[in-house]
DNA sequence: AAAAATGTGATAGTTTTGCTATCGAAAAAA
DNA sequence: TTTTTTCGATAGCAAAACTATCACATTTTT
């Protein structure tokens, strides 16, 4: 199977596949670096138009707005993720490993495969944990849903819940369990770097607490259910 | 003590006490509920002035912006729900029962207490869910934290954390648990109504799962550290 | 090879949003 | 009563979000 293949955005994300022409990757490789620079609310076209030396209207060929750019990188992201869990948890026979091995991903503690996307991989993180649930809130929720854009969350959401009923088949909330870690795996570092009130996990200093906050929560919270008890 | 007082935002978060006027208290009706039907990223202060039969400017006086605006309303929500916390569990002493307790305010199942803010409590809890995380998620995060516009969302969290910490005191991670909860009342039903692949909390058919999935998540990771087995 | 269709980037708009300067009436203070 | 302050209204600007259209090149068709 071929990486660049599985991990191809859903082609209704882009107006034209930015991937077809040099234009369309510059804008997406600096687009991703702008915006994890300024932020989403700031980022704009026409700033990225500047940047790369075109103009707005160019960018508007290949996204609706922003709001689809965003989706489109975050598309990435999450491919990017359970192809990596895929890859990782693929000799492995034992659930306990395999959900420790998860975490360490979802955490962003796990070495990147290679890839030959050229995104800046760092860039792509920040996004994640800053700009990610500004897809999904917001009132057309519904009408994205239906063009299947949050398939590959679901996928990723999906595919970790079953994890997690392969070790406690019994456990009757798979999939919020899925999220909550998901969602909490880029919100914790976040809240250590700019609201440590919120929070236990330490700042960069000890990466290692935000793996045993989440190891401890599913482990706790699964082992009751477990198949065998540990 | 007086509930008013009590639970009266910050005077830096408005540039006026809009309390202290017709037009004020119009503001905050109005907008809360305007915010609620169309969504922070199609609010605007236009859009406000023309259902209030005001002008933008108005607005402006007692706002610097619509972030500040969002922030102001959670403001009423995180000081209601504390309120509420603090008057809800004044008369038990059972860990247990507090926690219990605690979760049904945060998850919305229990009654609102008598208030003369009126506030739309419906339209605030749909805020709260839905808006919550974009007045954190920003690059001015710092900026706003420096003035101390989060204290009732820590205070809130440390207040959690703190029954967490009574019932369970060698739990490491009592701040952390305490903002997974907070984040996840809100977020699992909104999966519910818009995303239900990411949750196993039913639709508003059935409000108590998304408090057992909590109790269950709490207690599991607790009861391990707990003073006493139960 | 000529003509038609298509793709691509640039130009030049419009509308909406976000915000500010200023004015005049009314209320409060002196 | 005069003066000051407050408050809502008017008007307008700059940036952001988005669109219509053009010119040219490439590809496809005949």
């Amino acid at each position: 199977m071929n990486l660049r293949f599985t991990i191809r955005p859903n082609e209704k994300l882009a107006l034209r596949d930015p991937e077809s022409s040099e234009l369309g990757r510059k804008i997406v490789r600096q687009g991703l670096i702008l915006m994890h620079k300024i932020g989403y609310e700031h980022f704009t076209f026409r700033k990225l138009a500047a940047e790369i030396d075109t103009k707005e209207a160019s960018i508007y060929r290949y996204f609706e707005n922003k709001h689809r750019f965003l989706l489109y990188l975050l598309t990435w992201h999450w491919n990017i993720l359970e192809y990596t869990v895929i890859v990782s948890l693929r000799n492995s026979y034992d659930s306990v490993e395999k959900i420790r091995a998860l975490i360490r991903i979802v955490a962003n503690e796990a070495p990147d495969l290679d890839d030959e996307t050229g995104l800046d991989r760092n860039a792509l993180h920040g996004i994640a944990m800053a700009e990610s649930s500004k897809v999904y809130l917001i009132k057309e929720v519904d009408e994205v849903n239906r063009e299947q854009l949050f398939k590959p969350y679901k996928d990723l959401c999906g595919r970790i819940a079953g994890l997690f009923g392969e070790y406690a088949p019994n456990y009757p909330y798979p999939r919020s369990l899925a999220s909550t870690v998901l969602e909490m795996a880029q919100l914790q570092p976040y809240f250590a770097h700019h609201l440590p009130a919120l929070t236990d996990v330490g700042k960069d200093d000890d990466p290692d607490k935000l793996i045993s906050f989440l190891e401890n929560l599913v482990f706790s919270v699964l082992d009751k259910y477990a198949r065998e008890k540990s």
